[in-house]
DNA sequence: TATGCCATCTTGAACGATCAAGAATGCGCT
DNA sequence: AGCGCATTCTTGATCGTTCAAGATGGCATA
């Protein structure tokens, strides 16, 4: 911001209205002038409209919210941190539901919200510093990363959100696992024997392809283990093994990385008769690709999706997906930190299997 | 925040760590520590080392960035604001863009960005009082919105997107006017002589049906109405009157509610051979409304579009469309503020019809 | 008349930092 | 020796508000 008033200047003209302008031109004291904003069961109604007539007359722009900060220890403002740059948390269907519901509780509770993104780490590092938050909901974003550390530094409330557990923290998600397990068993028990997976990111170093032992152990991003858990829970019962070549790594939730991947995945021989996508995005990708293979879905392979993002149901044929409810984690995560975030709040929300027309039992 | 640090209480061991206090335990001035922080070429590197140090082991967290604010004068951070709320705000693709790009140049600049969702005014008030930003950016807000004076009140800088003209603030937008005559010659040109409009919302009433004059004298949306001006300035050209009953107004801009509005311009008889919209969501909604009604696209009925977001590209069949540049539209709007918002900063886009498949002569 | 209480207004002290100006020191140059 | 200058650190004031506690006067109650 270049047009400044000048502080610190000789000209004494420049400097804004205070408080304490509108009460020596009233003959007031400035608690006076300020309670007729804050509190104004504290002076007669008189005095009152006198002072805010004076005040919008000498050009008061009402108690400057920084002062009020500094002085209550309050910002009344949460702040929140997305990894993967905005391009993603606009983008992204879930992440936006997400911030919707953050963003409603705000709304209620006449909570700011400033948005943090984490994309290029040194920029973070310096609005973590510089912002003026109550605190934080952070979504997404690695365990590794050194945004994290630098806020868990600010000692201010934290709630995660998508993450596993975190000790120390409070939490909000789903059961990843669970909800894996079950779409996973619904699809064995059509009769399926063969699956691939199109999987979310394990790390943030945009590494493609298939997913093997080693790569699981050092996953940074809980979530898409706690779903290739899920499925292999599931699928290990069955006495089924999902070799690494069965699993194919995208960082980019999008429908082309998905097109992409299931490609690979649709050319395996024996060919899979059955997709487990980590998310609807994925698994509209996957439809895609299944088509332009000369695939009927679900005849030739059946899809199973993740989140129930609107499109899911929009989409042709619509899609078998795991429901969790996008907006109230967020709605959740807000509540949680407006009520001082306690290190132990764990919640986990519930999920669902959506069944629609992606699957069927294999031809 | 319920988790608060007792400010003003008896026990002195609850107030966090101050500059003071470092400076204090250490033996040197608040100044120094501070400029441990903020000027590290204003002391040798021993001392701030051993500062810095000492500073991490008495669990100080860095300069408190409200005071810091209040001292300098600046927040280093942007409001955000957006009419109809959130739910619009991350659903609209258009408005996603526009967010991107403007959060591209905050994070570029090390700016924050707070967003004041004006759905409740009452809430969207207190946020405007409450927040602490430099300055503003107003994103489809009505001009009578009283958000719209509180802000003005602020004295604060403001950069205006998407209004037509507004003396004495800084505004970016397009040609929309020009961009509608241009998609409508278009039309003229392969033949067309019968039109329908689905209009976005001229005011934010709700009002859903036939646009007729007293309706557009009553505007306090100016986009609605350039566009729709820009429609008849071709025809009128071209000797072609455009009734009241060939525009619906749709207040909400989402495929379903164009799908409705189609089904009535596309029932009227004589049947119109191309509609023009106001967006890409209303022009997915006609080619479906079109589709049931079993209207061939474009052989029957000619769509054209409005913003080019990635969907138009990607719908069958593809949207013939007036692109707009919507995150360019949102970087520009930062970059005005940053630059501190002179009154008469003025920045047109430059807009172009992009020919796909939903136009063709008329059979 | 004394007492207490309520409503209304004032006072002085924070909140936690940054800034402009000045002090102390050492060093080199003439 | 005297001067200037750069480096490093300190001092006092200030940003604009809110809070706790106290002062004042009027009115009713005892």
């Amino acid at each position: 911001m270049v047009q400044q008033k000048s502080r610190n200047q000789a000209s004494p003209a420049a400097r804004s209205v205070t408080l304490k302008d509108v009460a020596s031109a009233l003959g007031v004291s400035r608690t006076t002038v300020s309670n007729a904003y804050n509190r104004p069961d504290q002076l007669s109604d008189e005095l009152r409209d006198k002072v805010i007539l004076k005040a919008k007359a000498m050009g008061y722009r009402g108690p400057n919210p920084v002062a009020r900060q500094l002085r209550t220890g309050r910002t009344a403002t949460v702040g929140l941190v997305f990894s993967g740059g905005l391009t993603f948390a606009f983008e992204d269907p879930a992440a936006i539901a997400f911030l919707q519901g953050v963003a409603a509780v705000c709304e209620r509770n006449g909570t700011g919200l400033t948005i943090v993104p984490a994309e290029q780490e040194s920029a973070a590092e310096i609005m973590v510093r510089q912002a003026a938050v109550d605190g934080y909901i952070i979504y997404c974003l690695p365990r590794t990363s050194p945004i994290f550390s630098r806020i868990l530094d600010t000692g201010l409330p934290v709630v995660l959100a998508d993450y596993g557990d975190f000790p120390g923290i409070a939490t909000v998600g789903i059961d990843d696992r669970g909800a894996c397990r079950e779409a996973t068993q619904y699809l064995l028990d059509l009769g399926h024997r063969r699956f691939g997976v199109i999987a979310l990111e394990f790390s943030a170093d945009g590494y493609t392809g298939p997913v093997g032992v080693e790569r699981r152990a050092l996953a940074t991003f809980d979530t898409a283990e706690a779903r290739l858990r899920g499925y292999e829970d599931a699928l290990v019962r069955a006495g089924i093994t999902l070799t690494s070549d069965a699993v194919e790594e995208r960082p980019e939730n999008s429908e082309t990385a998905a097109y992409e991947a299931a490609r690979v995945l649709l050319s395996r021989n024996p060919r899979p008769t059955a997709l487990l996508c980590m998310s609807d995005r994925h698994a509209v990708g996957a439809i895609h690709a299944a088509d332009t293979l000369g695939l009927k879905v679900p005849d030739d392979v059946s899809i199973v999706g993740f989140d129930d993002v609107p499109m899911a149901a929009h989409v042709r044929p619509s899609l078998t997906t795991v429901h969790q409810p996008l907006a109230e984690k967020g709605q959740v995560a807000a509540e949680l930190l407006l009520a001082g975030a306690h290190p132990d709040s764990r919640r986990l929300l519930p999920t669902r299997l959506v069944v629609r027309e992606t699957t069927a039992p294999p031809a």
